[in-house]
RNA sequence: GGUGGGGUUCCCGAGUGGCCAAAGGGAACAGACUGUAAAUCUGUCGUCAACGACUUCGGUGGUUCAAAUCCACCCCCCACCA
């Protein structure tokens, strides 16, 4: 794909939070030759979600336009743990473990990204090899003054948080790496744009052009408001099942869809506001709007078929009350194990016994579509389909 | 090195001898309402053969009729001073 220069910017824009800056960008695009993109990935969480694809689909809109992208991980600065995090202690990865990541990194990453155009490095390849003296010559071109801007540190510190050392030298270290790699446009959330400003300042004290820097908004995860996160739960990840993809996106809130399509979706930002408008207006039900989003993310991850297959499970088991195909099976014998409180426990559908006899008294139990009150009553011989609530389902055959 | 403050059920956080399976909030789950929405309301939220019993409040022992609460030792975290 060839662009002039104004089209390039609006196509690198789309989405980003913000540009530092643009006519640095211009300049470098005017020369003509590829552009060095770098993104830096933790090692630890080769998990990806919905989040991370914010930034990876950024980068791919980079090689679509021709640019040299390099996926970096930071196997290396990984170990000296980021500074927002001050309570988990990480413990150091193993090589293998490094390995591991990097290929799962790949595996997940290569559904967005294009291999044959992605430069995957690690930063220990050029940190590892620095001794003391580099490194402390590295920790001169900055001051602790500038580090203290940085809103945590800055916080921390007047709130007589603890700050060490070592997470001073994360920015730096992370910095360095665009040194290394000669970056000309280094991207990140809108939470790295200061660990970003110091890699375009270090380049400076090394003697070399700075790097432009690019940031994309944090997604908010499907609670509306903490930024997507496994560890928060309210993420949803590339790697599920059709199904799951399908049905987490269905769940968020109107509100939330616009922002989702925003950042997500290929639809130009006109189809979104346009789509806004009619249902805003009543020409659309939000619904349908939503199952489109929840298809065309499900599509990408998967494909169009089975996103077909999720919306189709999706509408019979929640609006016509059917059951998924992949409702787990359950049989025992006639007797006290054909109780429900015994075979929703012993399914697993419920925690405990306990759990099982209170949700049956919160009228949460049906059977073959019937309301069922009593735990203790056990189930003639026959094949059952249960449900459980909303999203807990059991084949059951009682022999 | 010294002094002081902490470690409570999924998370945060009250509780300083019996009224504590442990306040309150969050998360989660169920029901109502719906579009599997969201918001809201109501309820549940240690286990079990369940108006009772058992297990739980960093670890191990101890005092007591009785301990999350008191004592001893140990482990871990934090602050202040040096």
């Amino acid at each position: 794909m060839k662009l002039d220069i104004d089209a390039q910017i609006a196509h690198m824009k789309r989405g980003c939070a913000e540009l530092i800056e643009e006519g640095e960008l211009r300049k470098k695009l005017a020369r003509g030759a590829p552009l060095r993109i770098k993104v830096g990935f933790d090692p630890t969480a080769p998990d990806l979600h919905l989040g991370h694809t914010v930034l990876i689909h950024k980068m791919r809109h980079f090689q679509e336009l021709g640019h040299h992208v390099v996926f970096l991980i930071g196997d290396f600065t990984g170990r000296i743990g980021d500074p927002s995090g001050r309570s988990d202690t990480r413990p150091p990865l193993t090589e293998e473990q490094i390995v591991g990541n990097a290929e799962t990194y790949k595996r997940q990453v290569f559904k967005i990204l294009d291999p044959d155009k992605t430069e995957v490095a690690f930063n220990s390849a050029w940190l590892g090899a620095m001794g003391a003296a580099d490194f402390i010559r590295l920790a001169s071109r900055y001051t602790v003054a500038r580090m203290l801007e940085r809103d945590d540190f800055e916080k921390r510190y007047r709130g007589n948080v603890p700050i060490a050392i070592h997470e001073f030298l994360y920015p730096l270290a992370q910095g360095y790496d665009s040194v290394a790699l000669k970056t000309d446009v280094e991207m990140g959330g809108t939470d790295q744009k200061f660990n970003l400003l110091v890699g375009r300042h270090l380049q400076g004290q090394y003697g070399q052009e700075a790097q432009c820097v690019l940031t994309m908004p944090l997604l908010e995860g499907l609670d509306g408001v903490k930024k997507m996160s496994k560890s928060l739960g309210n993420y949803v990840g590339i790697d599920e099942a059709p199904s799951e993809i399908f049905g987490k996106l269905m769940s968020i809130s109107d509100d939330l869809m616009w922002r989702y399509f925003e950042l997500l979706s290929t639809k130009s930002l006109e189809e979104i506001h346009a789509l806004r408008q009619d249902v805003e207006g009543g020409a659309r039900h939000p619904k349908l709007v939503k199952e489109e989003l929840a298809f065309e993310m499900t599509a990408r991850y998967h494909n169009t078929d089975k996103a077909e297959e999720a919306r189709q499970g999706f509408n019979a088991v929640f609006a016509g009350g059917g059951v998924p195909d992949d409702a787990p099976s359950h049989s025992c014998r006639e007797g006290d194990t054909s109780t429900p409180v015994a075979f929703l426990s012993d399914a697993g559908l419920t925690a405990s016994r306990g759990e099982a006899r209170r949700l049956i008294a919160q009228k949460a139990l049906h059977i073959d579509d019937v309301l069922c009150l009593d735990g203790a009553a056990p189930l003639k011989p026959g094949d059952y389909i249960v449900k459980l609530g909303k999203k807990r389902f059991l084949r059951l055959r009682v022999e």
